[in-house]
RNA sequence: GCCCCCGUGGCCCAAUCGGCAGAGGCAGAUCCCUUAAAAGGAUUGCGGUACGGGUUCGAAUCCCGUCGGGGGCACCA
């Protein structure tokens, strides 16, 4: 091994372009870059201004927020960074002002599942993953300014996501402006009467307490008795969006039940409407918009009331045209009008069906209430067979005075709508199983389609047996029915949503302790902004309380709980010292992610969460450049497809309460958001199932082996746990970070994933190589530029390449912009390779079009052709018309679509002269003859097509 | 079940408005250099665009259907 890599280095030229040094060049070049904050970019105003003025053209690119996990880095987590970056870079080097930086979003539960493991405090561990991280990116010559690295876990950070909790617990939605309001100013409302109190008692004989519960049902932020999802496996309530579709935790997989806790929640359902129509004006991937869109949930439809006795059911549909097919009504179990409609006796005649042969109505629903409630979510989503039993009681429809029975059944879910229904089997399929199975009537109220066969009929047709509506369409009989239902009082025309309000207590230890107290009476009381930050305390243990998985009665426990010197405070919150009780709940992982763009642009000032010129400059709407819709924002986000919901709804939702309070001048957080894809990877398992190293496995006819034995190959994510990890460290020290950048941003368009394939990585440092070769002397190190002038071939050459590499860094085509610059270093090779050296117009054109993608090695080259200056801030080449322009054009010639000939005709040739051309050719007119072709369609600089 | 995206040489991928299927890389083949090997240099494209229809003078591109892959939602009234 040693005598063969002296042997080799032996037969290596002493100035090629290998991977040691590029390796050096790199990390001199990382060095100089920090020395003089080569990627500082300059604010308007305070400390991280020059003082001078700053460039109106400016551009604000952003990664999406990394958390430092332990791991480190794999190839395909810097897709995105290198992508960010060679835009960054592109622009930068085009003179604009370009903000680009890394921060962590850095609390979170690997950290603290460590702790608890380890007793290492997640402050120590979660430091140390940083600057492992910061190694790794800094290795790939990522161009950021380092001043702006901020870390959610910083108190001069999260002192400013208690602020903003603040400010959006002291404010409410006034839904007549359409806009958050400080809580003040709600307060002014009582208090002089506009507005009167839930129980029109005047507001200043209401009590503290009274007053606060009052404007509880108003904050942005509240605390809510509301059934939460609680995870006794884990420990915590989560998020509806943190649990499966199949009732388990998305994080350990535990079952998670329905239970009443005292949480945070944020409003965030007060913003439906803006959240949804807001996204028109976004410059984000449709298909990120249509699963906000779907998540939100926004559906037209109508309440409708319908009299049971004394009592009415308020029922949710979108169809209020078919409430003429209404012929049984729904309650979910968990109904609370249940109980009270429930009559002693079954009707006379009950069909046996019904009734689960329980005696009275209230033992059927006892026992059906039973028995759904200890269903977990998973066994009502696999088995959608209807079940229900009928309460004993009847509704009468309002439309036609019909007496319709009311049913429980769990297919009616209590969390959306009203938790009633009124079914119409006609119309609707499930509707249409459950009547099926006890014996129902249906009634068509829309007429099916010809020849239709189905059982229920959801699409569009004339209204039959619908009285007043028969013969409208279903938008008409929707319109009219509403109005009958709202001039009769039977019901209201009415919107309804999915997003339910976010919860936003964790019982966790890393994470932002709320800035709130509570008085002996239980109220939350905001702390002053000269209070904040609130400090999390050290503790002994870092586990919340976990429980038996099943344990739905358990009681959540925070570590916070147990640190009672903490959670015990006196203050005096302006009436003396007194004692009071701290929150022992902490923020979710998404509050530090839901602003930091903001931070970015001002992490120093600690006056202001950001200052406001530095925010409107950098984040500010731009109406000229973008239009008058122009919400503001950063101008490029990139980032997986994986938060497309989340974290960017919360971001949205967060920028909006801050813009409504002026804090911001824009509304939306992200103009521009762009999803890079994901770099796959082969993994291996044997005959056992077990993972084999990958980069061991060898491949021969199409099958592949690993030590002689035959294995089988997946395709998928790179893991630890599958044994094939490729990591950045690797592809620098094997072939230099320029290498790998190049490499990894010609895989393919930035959006699309793809598999990573080491053993191409070589193309990238060939050509690097092949580059280099063609500037440097391999054996002297001496430059090998000339000041011949190039030939118009060299400057076609060029010029071409500059046009067409611009628009591709432009829009993120770096794949194609970099077989460009191979393209222009072939054609360099070819006429140059055998002669004295590169005229220095070209090399110097392919050097700066080379920088975007690999930069250390164009900062030397740049460097040795006698720039003293650092090619970061340019300049970029612009293409020259004069070599664009052709002399001729050669035009394929079509015979009925077949290629039969070509012509070479003058660039500016008319039509007419190209189409005389083409049929003045010889073969084509010996194909054509005598005939009179019936068309020639010219289609100019493209081709000639002739069809006889 | 519903919705969205994607199928181009052996592999990763180009092809701007519907206009000659091929820019670039990997692998392969041949040759040059070399005592030899590696590295380097030169030359080299074998697929007609998953499949079946349609529109058009002309379709990878537009439309319909099928198959395959990926993703989202899912008893949301």
């Amino acid at each position: 091994m040693s005598t063969d890599t002296a042997h080799d280095q032996d037969a290596v030229p002493a100035h090629r372009y290998t991977a040691a040094l590029a390796g050096s060049i790199e990390q001199r070049w990382q060095q100089h870059w920090e020395e003089h904050g080569t990627y500082h970019a300059p604010n308007p105003v305070g400390p991280l201004s020059t003082g001078k003025p700053v460039p109106d053209d400016k551009l604000f690119v952003q990664d999406m927020f990394p958390y430092p996990s332990g791991a480190g880095l794999h190839v395909g987590h810097p897709l995105g960074f290198i992508g960010t970056d060679v835009f960054a870079r592109y622009h930068r080097m085009n003179g604009r002002n370009v903000l680009h930086t890394m921060g962590f979003d850095a609390f979170g539960l690997p950290a603290e599942q460590y702790a608890v493991q380890t007793g290492q405090h997640p402050r120590t561990t979660t430091e140390t993953n940083i600057e492992t991280y910061l190694r790794q990116i800094r290795r790939l010559g990522l161009g950021h300014d380092e001043r702006r690295r901020i870390s959610t876990i910083d108190e001069g950070y999260y002192k400013w996501t208690q602020w903003i909790f603040l400010q959006v617990f002291n404010s409410w939605y006034d839904a007549d402006a359409g806009r958050a309001r400080p809580i003040d100013e709600l307060i002014a409302q009582f208090a002089d009467g506009s507005r009167p109190t839930p129980d029109g008692r005047p507001w200043a004989e209401l009590s503290g307490t009274e007053q606060q519960a009052v404007l509880g049902e108003h904050r942005l932020a509240y605390l809510s008795e509301a059934p939460v999802n609680w995870c006794p496996g884990l420990g915590t309530v989560l998020a509806n969006e943190e649990v499966t579709a199949d009732g388990r935790s998305e994080r350990g997989n535990f079952p998670v039940f329905r239970r009443s806790l005292r949480q945070w929640m944020m409003r965030i359902t007060a913003y439906s409407d803006r959240l949804i129509d807001d996204l028109e004006r976004l410059d984000w991937p449709e298909k990120v918009k249509a699963m906000q869109r779907n998540w939100i949930g926004r559906s037209h439809g109508a309440r409708v009331r319908f009299a049971v006795g004394d009592e009415s059911i308020e029922v949710f549909t979108t169809r209020p045209d078919t409430l003429f097919g209404a012929t049984y009504a729904v309650l979910a179990p968990e109904h609370d009008l249940v109980d009270r409609i429930v009559p002693d006796e079954w009707p006379a005649d009950v069909d046996p069906r019904w009734t689960e042969g329980a005696a009275t109505p209230a033992e059927a629903v006892a026992a059906y209430r039973r028995a759904a409630s200890t269903k977990s979510e998973l066994d009502r989503q696999e088995n959608r067979d209807k079940t229900g039993v009928f309460t004993g009681a009847y509704a009468v429809n309002p439309v036609n005075g019909a007496r319709v029975p009311v049913f429980v059944a769990d297919y009616v879910l209590m969390g959306y709508g009203t938790g009633a229904i009124m079914a119409v089997p006609g119309q609707d399929q499930r509707d249409w199983d459950f009547a099926t199975k006890f014996g129902l009537p249906v009634v068509r109220t829309v007429r099916p389609s010809d020849g239709f066969e189905g059982e229920a009929f959801t699409g569009e047709g004339p209204a039959i047996n619908s009285a007043f509506l028969d013969g409208m369409g279903v938008d008409d009989a929707k319109k009219t029915i509403i109005g009958w239902l709202e001039e009769h009082g039977h019901g209201r025309g009415t919107v309804q949503y999915k997003l339910r309000d976010w919860l936003f207590s964790r019982q966790r230890y890393w994470g932002e302790p709320f800035p709130v107290v509570y008085d002996s009476d239980g109220a939350p009381i905001a702390l002053p902004d000269s209070m904040l930050p609130v400090v999390l305390p050290e503790v002994d243990d870092y586990s919340p309380r976990t429980f038996d998985p099943e344990d739905a009665n358990s009681e959540p426990s925070p570590p916070l709980s147990r640190a009672t010197e903490w959670t015990e405070v006196e203050l005096d919150l302006g009436d003396g010292p007194k004692t009071y009780r701290r929150d022992t709940n902490t923020m979710p992982n998404w509050a530090g992610s839901c602003w930091y763009q903001l931070r970015y642009v001002d992490p120093t000032d600690d006056e202001r969460f950001v200052g406001r010129e530095n925010e409107r400059y950098w984040l500010g709407p731009r109406t000229t450049e973008h239009g008058a819709a122009d919400p503001g924002g950063v101008d490029l986000y990139i980032g997986g497809v994986e938060h497309a919901v989340l974290h960017l709804l919360y971001s949205r939702f967060w920028q909006k309460v801050l813009f409504d309070l002026g804090h911001v001048s824009g509304d939306e957080p992200y103009r521009r958001l762009f999803n890079q894809g994901y770099v796959q990877a082969y993994a291996y398992t044997d005959s056992r199932g077990t993972y084999v190293p990958a980069d061991q496995v060898v491949e021969e006819d199409g099958k592949f082996f690993f030590e002689g034995r035959e294995v089988n190959r997946e395709y998928g994510k790179m893991g630890k746990s599958l044994k094939n990890v490729v990591t950045p460290d690797e592809m620098a020290e094997t072939y230099g970070a320029d290498t790998f950048r190049f490499y990894e941003m010609s895989m393919g368009p930035m959006d699309v994933s793809r598999p990573w394939a080491t053993k191409d990585v070589v193309g990238a440092q060939r050509f690097l190589q092949r580059l280099w070769r063609n500037l440097v002397d391999e054996n002297t190190g001496e430059l090998r530029v000339t000041d011949e002038e190039p030939s118009e071939e060299s400057l076609r050459a060029l010029h071409r390449a500059v046009a067409g590499v611009r628009e591709d860094y432009e829009s993120l085509r770096y794949n194609t912009a970099g077989a460009k610059l191979i393209e222009l270093n072939n054609h360099i090779t070819k006429t140059y390779g055998g002669t004295a050296g590169t005229p220095r117009t070209i090399a110097e054109g392919v050097v700066q079009m080379l920088a975007p993608l690999s930069p250390h090695i164009a900062e030397e080259l740049w460097s040795r052709l006698g720039h003293g200056e650092s090619l970061a801030h340019g300049p970029f080449p612009r293409p020259d018309e004069r070599y664009l322009v052709v002399d001729t054009v050669e035009y394929p010639i079509q015979v009925g679509g077949k290629v039969r000939s070509r012509v070479v005709v003058a660039a500016g040739a008319s039509q007419d002269e190209v189409r005389a051309a083409a049929l003045a050719d010889e073969k084509i007119a010996e194909l054509v003859g005598t005939a009179t072709p019936r068309k020639v369609i010219v289609v100019p600089n493209r081709l000639v097509n002739i069809v006889l």
